[in-house]
This record gives structure tokens, C-alpha cells and sequence, in this order.
DNA sequence: CTACTATATGCCATAATAGACATATACTAC
DNA sequence: GTAGTATATGTCTATTATGGCATATAGTAG
């Protein structure tokens, strides 16, 4: 059973579709940021909720991740959020 | 409670976040249709489904109505849905 | 090996969603 | 008024997501 290409998309937005992972690419439409930082940012969610919403946006291949010793380094996986969040943000005012 | 930027942001990809109301959001990208189009290019589906797609669509304003006798003619109310698609459909292939 | 730090995973209860089906509403024609 | 067509809404159940908490893993230092 192939997925087809729109069932592929809903899950790329269903990823997207949840506030704290949306916060998570907020951090990282600035750059690679490690684990640790984006934690520093978002310090009102637990640890492995972080964890979970990183897990989730890889999986759909939005960001892809970097070890380093001990850390993970995520970062964007596709070029054009950042212009979509720039409309969407237009929108909303 | 005001809903933060990115609850507003998760409803918004919530509506997208699925396969049937995708394949909405290409019909609509083609330009306005009336529901009777809608639903005679996705005859797979029930009406009420497609009825209810559309519904939530709008709710979150990315489609707008207009009426015409019995008939409804949607349409796409934000301008760069089709700009992240086409770079969607590049990334999936 | 132990201890520590950074990150990921598992489990669970609650809440939200999907889609099938029945039914309702709105408009037109007569 | 009735009949018919186009579209919307309500109700239900199975499935899926959410987020809290406990725990596990991976890497480093000693």
C-alpha cells in the first residue's frame, strides 16, 4: 500500500500542527540549535515533551539532526517554511 | 485567554492535516468551484464528507464561500498555499 | 568500573479526530 | 402549498494525539 502524495503531506502538517512544535521551529528558522538550547527557550515544557516534539518533526522530515558528544543539533530540513510562516504570520497580524 | 500566534498557527495546519481536504485544497488551486465540482472530482468520497472538509477549511480561513442561488463557490483566501505546495511537492517527489 | 550529563523512549489517562450514516436546511420551480 | 436539488449539520464509534511522569540510553570524565 503506497501512500499517496497527499497522505503524505497531511502528516507533514500534522507535525506541523500542534503549538509547541511550532514554537520548536520558530527556534530553528534562526538556525541549528542544540537540544539544550532549545530547551533553554522553551523552558515551560517538560524535557521529554521537547524530546517527543523534535522525534515528531524528524520523522516527517522537516528537520534533520547532528550528534556532537553528547549533543543533538537540529536544524531545518526544508527551504521554504520560513516564507510560508512569514505569510501565514501576515495573516494573522 | 487570547490564543498565542502559533494556536492560531496549529489550527491552521490542523485543517491541512488531511488527505481529503488536500486534495480540496488542489481542486481550489485551480480556482473557484462550486461544491457540486468539488464533489463530482472527488466522487470517492461522501458529500457529507466533502461538506464537512470544506466547513473546516474555512473555519480556520483558508477558504472562503460565496453563494449563487443553490449553489456554493469556494476559494482559496491565502495567497501562498500554492507557493509551499509546489515546494512540498518537490520535497516528497 | 562509577558518576554524571544530554537526550530519548515507554506507559498511561484524557481528549480530539475521522468518517459512516441519517437528517436538516436553503433555494428553486411549479 | 409540494417536489426536487444543492449543501450543511448531528450523532455515533473507532482510532489517534496529547502531555505528564518514570525510566532508559548514549556519551564523557575519572
Amino acid at each position: 500500500m503506497d501512500k499517496s502524495l497527499n497522505d503524505k503531506k497531511a502528516e507533514i502538517f500534522k507535525a506541523l500542527s500542534n503549538p509547541v512544535r511550532l514554537d520548536v521551529i520558530d527556534l530553528l528558522l534562526d538556525g541549528e540549535k542544540c537540544v539544550c538550547e532549545i530547551q533553554q527557550a522553551l523552558k515551560k515544557y517538560e524535557q521529554p515533551h521537547i524530546s517527543k516534539s523534535l522525534a515528531k518533526l524528524k520523522s516527517v522530515g522537516l528537520i534533520k539532526d547532528r550528534k556532537d558528544g553528547l549533543n543533538v543539533y537540529y536544524s531545518l530540513n526544508i527551504c521554504c517554511m520560513g516564507e510560508f510562516m512569514t505569510c501565514l504570520n501576515k495573516i494573522l497580524k
